[in-house]
RNA sequence: GUGGGUGUAGCUCAGUUGGCAGAGCACCGGGUUGUGGCCCCGGUUGUCGAGGGUUCAAGCCCCUUCACUCACCCCA
């Protein structure tokens, strides 16, 4: 048997309904907040993501799926959403009628990375992009409509981190001093904190080995090393969160995995979700845009994993089910021939019919109706076409009735039509 | 890439010191000739993850390998 690829999954139809949701739920908030759909491709150069997400992380160092074609390219299977975003945006110069635009996309990712629980080889996000604005209620309004999406799930058990990074004009100045600190220290760092304290010593804040954090408790904070205006920027997020009573925490080491993030950054987070705490996660990006050769326009944006999000619904059980209106339970060749003309026309006319086209007897095809929870079943057998009727049974009360084949499709339809008041 | 756990029927899992491959659920048939669920009776279902080794004999012991899973790293 072909087996499927280590750390991919098939989303089965008992799970789909659940995805639908989600995926219903957030786009129409997304468009009531000005959010734009956009369709991208999967791959994409090598080189965008090397140069967007940063050539010494790990996602570009280790984690991408990158072939040479057959003209000697690199091409990704892309990481993540936003470079891709931003390449649209330049390439079509979608800046040139509005430097504001807003988009929101929805699709598979790829980092080949050691499957684990939420986290898959191929996973899904939803990301919201908001490019060309600068101001701090943008922040705000972005964290707003983001935490309103778990609540019209009803996903309760989640906590919102905040953090400002800073920009170019501070963060090397902080980077300085956060290594001073760590050459100080007496406390020794795990292996991993000893190999990137130089390289990208704002990783250290973020470990979970406990003699790492304890040498870090008393490390210098990046927020209060900010420069003025990133310092200012960061107040008013604050101050505007709190007026859309979003309830937030500051987590100074909440530092992220991308090189591209500037000033404020933020996660969704979740306990149920094992190791994997983050279910959600974005900040400003206000240079990739002109690194990439676009114009110089700041912007805003998060992705939420898809899987994790479905995860957590799923433990609270949200029941999405397709179960048919109507089953028809044919007897013979001739009336199985009409029952096939009858599901397809009540299909089109919008009720969920099923038909069985096998010999069973009507002992099995009712038992059948029954398994696949079927509301009716009309029943076709030779002594219903000697009477020219049909049987339509209310498989809950039991009750029956005769109904005529002239016009049997009609009728049926109409009495679907009236308010589920069928029989 | 590193470490732990687990692989036996469609599903959930038993399987003793090595001795005929099991249960529950599901499915199929019958009881009830054309009416589902509940009940009773009967039946089907296996590369015991794969390959090799030890042995008269391996689901069980040994080696190798693969997959799944959890964790590390990192991230949504």
């Amino acid at each position: 048997m072909i087996q499927l690829i280590r750390g991919v999954r098939d989303i089965l139809p008992e799970e789909v309904g659940l995805w639908q949701k989600i995926e219903k739920t957030a786009t129409s908030l997304f468009e009531n907040f000005g959010f734009c759909e956009i369709r991208l491709p999967v791959i994409e150069f090598t080189e965008l993501f090397a140069r967007s997400i940063g050539q010494d992380t790990d996602i570009v160092e280790k984690e991408m799926y990158t072939f040479l074609n057959k003209k000697d390219e690199l091409i990704t299977l892309r990481p993540e959403a936003t470079a891709s975003v931003v390449r649209a945006y330049i390439q079509h110069r979608l800046y040139a009628v509005d430097p504001v635009q807003k988009f929101y996309t929805i699709g598979p990712m790829f980092r080949k990375e050691r499957p684990q629980k939420g986290r898959y080889r191929q996973f899904y996000q939803i990301n919201a992009e908001m490019i060309g604005v600068d101001s701090p209620l943008a922040d705000a309004q972005l964290i707003f409509m983001l935490v309103e999406l778990f609540n019209r799930l009803s996903v309760s058990d989640i906590s919102i981190h905040l953090n400002s990074l800073g920009c170019p004009e501070c963060r090397p100045g902080f980077k300085k001093t956060l290594q001073k600190f760590i050459s100080n220290t007496t406390a020794k760092l795990c292996s991993d904190c000893d190999r990137r304290k130089d390289k990208n010593p704002l990783r250290v804040l973020d470990c979970k080995v406990f003699a790492c954090r304890e040498a870090m408790k008393d490390a210098p904070s990046i927020t209060e090393h900010l420069c003025n205006e990133c310092s200012e920027h960061f107040e008013a997020v604050k101050i505007a969160l709190n007026d859309l009573n979003i309830i937030f925490e500051i987590d100074k080491r909440l530092v992220r995995g991308l090189d591209y993030y500037t000033r404020t950054t933020f996660e969704v987070q979740t306990g149920s979700l094992g190791a994997q705490s983050a279910v959600a996660g974005g900040g400003r990006y206000d240079k990739l845009i002109e690194s990439l050769g676009g114009p110089s326009q700041p912007a805003i944006g998060f992705a939420i994993g898809f899987d994790r999000l479905a995860e957590i619904i799923s433990s609270n059980s949200v029941e999405v089910s397709c179960k048919p209106d109507l089953f028809i339970a044919a007897l013979g060749e001739k009336a199985k021939n009409m029952a096939l003309k009858w599901s397809c026309d009540l299909s089109l006319s919008g009720i969920k019919t099923e038909t069985d086209f096998s010999d069973k007897g009507l002992k099995g095809q009712m038992k059948k109706a029954d398994r696949i929870a079927a509301a009716y079943v009309l029943i076709l057998g030779d002594n219903e076409l000697g009477e020219g009727s049909a049987i339509l049974r209310n498989m809950t009360t039991k009750e029956q009735i005769s109904v005529p084949v002239d016009g049997i499709v009609e009728n049926i339809r109409l009495r679907f039509a009236e308010n589920q008041k069928v029989l």
